[in-house]
DNA sequence: CCTCATGCGCTACAATCTGTAACACTACAT
DNA sequence: ATGTAGTGTTACAGATTGTAGCGCATGAGG
């Protein structure tokens, strides 16, 4: 996945070049790997000549916000507070870098919503 | 692990007892997982009597915030604000409240600094 | 002391997931 | 026709997960 993510798509042999230096892998293992990928829905593929190119079905940040969702929910009674206390008390977030973080966001939202019609998306 | 969680700690039968509604399981099942849980090291045990009580080794809040620094890393380069930034797309948190939130928790920790001999060990 | 119920340790077994790969077949270039 | 790159299919070992049986020790009761 990282591979595909990095570059935005690639074929089986662009990801077993760009893996090669750490795992040098067969061929056929990277395929393997990319068609249960394929299966599980994480990548999807276009043919390419008679190239496979795989791309993310969704981007990282999704996928992400999902399995954070996921935590959330198992083991934080869904609590964002919670979970980001957590977080703080564990020195992975500084609470005044949070702080910045969130004005930005809701501060982002704001202006979507000013003006919606933007033909973005 | 949900079990022990919500009740701080349970013996086998306990957890059996708990979990009957929902899955009817052997108590030889329930012992095996609390075992295998004990090995990963998320659960230890205390011997009451003839019987095993087992809690939690850690917070499930502190579970969660390392696995969510997991997630960030591989998924987000470690960004916190990609993060939010597609939880707050996904609708899985209101900005707004995001700002609460860390106005909170930037508050909490200002006051932590400024007693920093509480005896709360 | 003998017997019963309870709870533990050990072992088991199928299903699935993960890492790695070989082999056979096809299509394109020469 | 031949070689090469790329595909589909199949394989296989190791780890994990869900579920459980069996025998042994120990406390309760007679």
């Amino acid at each position: 996945m990282g591979v595909i993510w990095k570059r935005g798509s690639a074929s089986a042999g662009d990801v077993r070049e760009a893996l090669a230096p750490d795992r040098p892998l067969k061929d056929s293992t990277i395929r393997t790997v990319l068609t249960r990928l394929e299966i599980k829905g994480y990548v999807r593929h276009t043919a390419e000549g008679r190239t496979f190119i795989y791309s993310g079905v969704e981007h990282p940040r999704n996928v992400a916000a999902r399995a954070v969702k996921h935590i959330l929910d198992r083991l934080c009674h869904g609590s964002v507070e919670s979970l980001l206390a957590g977080m703080v008390d564990g020195k992975m977030v500084d609470p005044k870098e949070l702080e910045q973080i969130a004005a930005r966001l809701a501060q982002e939202r704001a202006v979507r919503r000013q003006k919606p019609k933007s033909q973005g998306g």
